[in-house]
DNA sequence: CAAGAATCGGTAAATTCTACCATATTGAAG
DNA sequence: CTTCAATATGGTAGAATTTACCGATTCTTG
């Protein structure tokens, strides 16, 4: 449990979240130490919760996604049972990919993706509007990927 | 160059967003393939770009980011010098994690991360306002990740 | 300084990757 | 239907990698 992430953990982290396949041999190269203390040092990692799964990224076009969306939602004045079962339902949707409580004029944020428009339809007409509680829902469409980095950039200082 | 995703490859691609680690052999396994087919499948998966990238997701808190905020951009009526400008910088800073230009209220929907609120506040006045042709600048603030799962749902019919 | 704990780099066995093979399957043309 | 070419298939062996363990070194702590 790395209490406080030193430069070469953060040099691993930046790597890891570029490339996680990479060799442990070519790891340890970039970030400048021995492959045992690197493997060791991954694994710690791991083990931490600081990484939290290795993933493949897809291209969400080529995958047979056309249709995106970014979805305000906000529920009525805030039955928990309510934001309970809101919670539960979105996790279980495979079409949203994020959600984040927010302040601001919508409770929640969420990223929708559909195969297109009529999928998007009924994802709105048969569920998300079916929820109890539910007081107003906008969506925006998104018109361009500008930025998907999903690389976050990590901090060494007093962590 | 897939032209239609088969059933064997969607459950490549599911397997490997979930843990993009598998052996070779467990993946093979998974998908109801021999390792040779399995491997010769992935390589040609990557090459037409169905994936992006190997990367390991982390813990945000745990990276030492304590702060997070979706942030709602308008730029003035829209100057293609301004525009070109705008996301050119969006890419260049790695608080910003995403970025989608939407339909909308506001032009573009950024997640940005910083260690805590003076950072974020730095973000801002360093470097948000000062940029060409702002209009609008709201913030709100996340309050809980509700859903981060970065897996597409696959679509496997015509495609 | 001395004792204990933690970390270090190196190593070897087990596993995995990767390129190649001969065979089987597919699709088109005669 | 048959033939031929093109493609996809499963198996295999050498190369590369992973992973657990070792003694040696460094870092704490009293």
């Amino acid at each position: 449990m790395p209490e406080k992430l030193t430069e070469q953990d953060r040099r691993l982290l930046d790597a890891l979240q570029e490339n996680c396949r990479l060799s442990n041999q070519e790891l340890a190269e970039r970030a400048g130490m021995s492959t045992s203390a690197c493997w060791r040092r991954v694994r710690a990692l791991e083990e931490a919760g600081l990484v939290r799964r290795y993933s493949a990224l897809l291209d969400i076009e080529k995958s047979g996604l056309g249709f995106q969306a970014i979805v305000h939602v906000t529920l009525t004045r805030h039955d928990h049972r309510h934001v309970d079962t809101f919670i539960a339902e979105i996790r279980r949707r495979s079409e949203v990919l994020d959600c984040y409580s927010t302040t601001g004029e919508a409770d929640y944020h969420l990223r929708v993706v559909c195969r297109d428009l009529a999928a998007y339809n009924r994802f709105l007409e048969d569920f998300l509007f079916r929820l109890p509680g539910i007081a107003n829902v906008r969506t925006n469409l998104v018109l361009k990927d500008i930025k998907q980095h999903s690389a976050v950039p990590v901090q060494t200082g007093p962590g």
